[in-house]
DNA sequence: GCCAACGTTGGC
DNA sequence: GCCAACGTTGGC
């Protein structure tokens, strides 16, 4: 079982989009690294902090892996901003997860807050902010759920 | 709001 | 295959 930190902005799908539609395609994921993250190394029940990005950046809630990769069918729909013309049907270019809803906290913890936290320093988010899903050691993991409660 | 850093693309 | 150019993200 493995941990990881996904990161979405809130207007566009935030913890309570997530909340609403119970699972979702995590669609969209366009960096090398994400894609190899989901497609390599996810499997079903991995559990995920929901991070949102935005002026109030922070850990909103829970949620886990509920599919093993698959390819993103928006690469193959030209009139998708993420139409992909490498792709095709025999050799996918991007790759995502189901992601399902498991809790929204009832105050997210900000980012501040886990950068001003020494338990939490080896954090991957402060060495690589851009990366859109990212590792998250099972003691951090547990650390935030307790910043949480 | 600016700009540095990063990831990706495309020209050579 | 390298590297310059570009677009985007996030820190300050």
């Amino acid at each position: 079982m493995q941990y990881w930190l996904l990161k979405s902005e809130p207007e566009t799908f935030g913890i309570v989009h997530l909340e609403k539609a119970k699972k979702e395609p995590w669609t969209g994921v366009r960096n090398f690294v994400a894609r190899n993250y989901m497609r390599d190394k996810m499997r079903v029940g991995d559990l995920c902090l929901f991070c949102h990005t935005g002026k109030l950046k922070g850990i909103a809630g829970i949620a886990k892996v509920a599919s093993r990769a698959y390819p993103d069918p928006s690469q193959f729909d030209k009139k998708s901003d993420y139409y992909e013309p490498r792709a095709s049907y025999d050799k996918p270019y991007w790759w995502l997860v189901d992601i399902a809803f498991v809790k929204k906290f009832k105050k997210p913890v900000l980012v501040g807050e886990l950068k001003s936290d020494p338990a939490l320093s080896n954090m991957i988010l402060f060495r690589a902010p851009r990366l859109s899903i990212q590792p998250v050691s099972e003691k951090d993991f547990q650390h935030i759920m307790k910043l949480a409660a």
